[in-house]
DNA sequence: ATTTTATAGTTGTATATACAAATGTTAATT
DNA sequence: AATTAACATTTGTATATACAACTATAAAAT
């Protein structure tokens, strides 16, 4: 469906609006879909995000800036996100003995297991919009949006 | 920049993942840049798309449901969005007399100040990023973001 | 006419986001 | 050694978002 006719639009739109309108909604579409995803396991998307970036560590810990750089969102605030996951017992923290500004932030067993559990489902996910375009569009999209960005 | 390297990711994408991350990092990107803009106007992005659907009412006035509709975050709690433009009186609100279900929501002068203030603004940042695209890209990228969300 | 169902909007609560200020620690400067 | 600056994280506050429950009105069914 064009964006357009998804807002209702009555008056024709330029097309460099429609992209902003267009990177937005779909941006949107994504993100209801993933929520229901992760909904019964009772963790937001930037908690899954954050359990991600632990679990790339490979029993490594991270610390809070490690996290907030590899984050989507920069802007997110990444203690109160920690804290979240710590209640559910998803992650540890911890001073870092070396600096003690420093924490050390692991993905647990418990986190390790949601993230297993979610896996599949996040694939098939991924695959449920992509597949609506072959692998040259697929492609060209990921160059346009890199593209389109740049500065 | 290439969204591995943003996210400082340490291996490789798959191109489906990759779309997901591209489509939520534009949109990133865009709207943090497009609230710079809105800021010294004291008004978020979902209170400046509020603002945009009543003008294109053209005077007539708006329901909430009316309003809910052309938005782009179909979540978004519209009462409480005009609530926060009727404080700043960007926005009159009353109950319509032939059916006191709904609501009748307008724009006022001051509100369609603010839009003009901020339209030549708007297109600036609309051009700011599709400048890096030509013509026949950018139609190109709305094409394949209308497709890849297609069900 | 009364009850039921549907519609339109509001309110409550928990969580998330944005941004500035504050805290504690380490490193650099005098 | 004491002061200043830089760094890493946390806390406070206002606003926004998500979602369910609630209220009021109108339309439909009995």
């Amino acid at each position: 469906m064009k964006i357009e006719e998804i807002l209702k639009s009555t008056v024709p739109m330029d097309n460099s609006k429609k992209i902003i309108l267009n990177v937005l909604y779909t941006q949107n579409v994504i993100t209801e879909n993933f929520n229901e995803i992760l909904k019964p396991y009772e963790i937001s998307g930037e908690q899954y995000n954050v359990l991600r970036i632990l679990r790339g560590q490979k029993g490594n810990p991270a610390n809070m800036w490690t996290i907030q750089e590899r984050m989507l969102a920069k802007t997110s605030n990444t203690t109160r996100l920690v804290d979240k996951l710590l209640l559910k017992e998803l992650v540890t923290r911890k001073v870092c003995p070396e600096n003690r500004r420093k924490i050390e932030v692991l993905i647990t067993q418990k986190g390790l297991e949601v993230l297993a559990a979610l896996d599949p489902k996040v694939v098939a996910h991924e695959q449920f919009f992509s597949k609506n375009l072959n692998s040259e569009e697929i492609n060209l999209l990921n160059q346009l949006l890199e593209k389109y960005r740049n500065q």
